[in-house]
DNA sequence: CTAGTCAATGAACATTTGTTAAGAAATTTG
DNA sequence: CAAATTTCTTAACAAATGTTCATTGACTAG
């Protein structure tokens, strides 16, 4: 059950048998359905999330319409990190694209594991790194390629999200307008 | 003479004067000039610097040109932060824009500050937690709004930049070339 | 099944940014 | 200082993306 979690983590620090049960104890597991709120406009993200199964987004309301700054997939970590971390309401929000079968830790229990475990500490880090890692190869896609050829990247690389994801979502993500996203796509196939 | 990065750290956590002064031990404090290399293209980046005056640049090379992911200056911490922590050579370069003074850490002596005080795990996660919500803001920056609007915040938020940066550095960090931002200067400023 | 909603596409025109090439201005170097 | 180099600007045209509005297609509630 809590396998891929584990080699998740493993994957991080090398955690002990018994750090690793101090974590399931205080999972909470939940299946929760599309278009639900992880996290609201103006809420303090207070947990975080292992993605079992599905998809998320984080974006944020920007003039009316949501601009998706991350869409995350199964064996992630996903949360409103800015306002995890500052502990401010967020801007950001949390919603569910599909179905979702999700391992929620709350904050206090993380804070638990980082005061109790010397390696969770490390974890705690090693989370937010990955986090970082991913941040910055996104800054560098938007800076130097063409929608397009962003577009060609998910095609290629991810495949799944195209046949999981509404387009509108897509385009949000590519920075582009869904009409963009449609004229773009055209290009792109009839070759 | 370490007011400055004192003041930073104690934002971070509260630091015991004795954890201060570890870190002061641990510090190589250096002058160098603009134009000078940080982080090399392949090289492992085995330090994070603190900021005490100048301006910084990260970047990564793309079809021949430098492609800026950030602008750092004063009070900041810069590293190569993706090769930093994965310990793989960097395709990121850090390089100073200006004559800098900073003050470095190597990564070894990052890692005894970790092992010997607790608190210590918390400044580093809070660094890099700080350089995450920074690079997200960057990410929404980019995805909604037009290199002008970009660069009119610049104008009003951070207007050292634009007297100490040359503009091409400033052009590649709005992500267009420096013939669009003379353009979209002498549209500013017409108005 | 059908009406109603939402998602995706399409087309015409506008705006933003890129590309190429040239020249002006500023800075560096001898 | 003068030459050389680098940085910044300008202009004309091309390509990418936005905007508006209409249409088609898919999904959902009753």
């Amino acid at each position: 059950m809590f396998d891929d979690l584990d080699k998740v983590l493993l994957r991080f620090a090398n955690l002990s048998e018994q750090e690793l049960n101090a974590v399931h104890e205080k999972l909470e597991i939940v299946n929760i359905s599309k278009n639900e709120y992880l996290v609201q406009d103006g809420e303090i993200a207070d947990s975080i999330a292992f993605i079992q199964s599905g998809y998320l987004r984080v974006c944020f309301n920007h003039d009316g319409d949501e601009i998706t700054r991350d869409i995350t997939s199964v064996n992630s970590f996903i949360t409103a990190l800015t306002s995890f971390i500052t502990r401010k309401p967020s801007f950001e929000i949390v919603k569910t694209i599909t179905d979702c079968e999700l391992m929620i830790i709350k904050r206090e229990n993380l804070n638990y594991l980082y005061q109790t475990y010397n390696n969770w500490q490390t974890i705690g880090r090693r989370i937010v790194e990955e986090m970082f890692v991913r941040s910055q190869k996104r800054i560098y896609s938007l800076l130097t390629s063409s929608a397009e050829d962003r577009y060609k990247f998910i095609l290629e690389e991810k495949p799944d999200m195209l046949k999981n994801i509404p387009l509108q979502y897509i385009a949000s993500y590519l920075g582009i307008t869904s009409q963009s996203l449609s004229r773009l796509r055209r290009n792109v196939y009839k070759q």
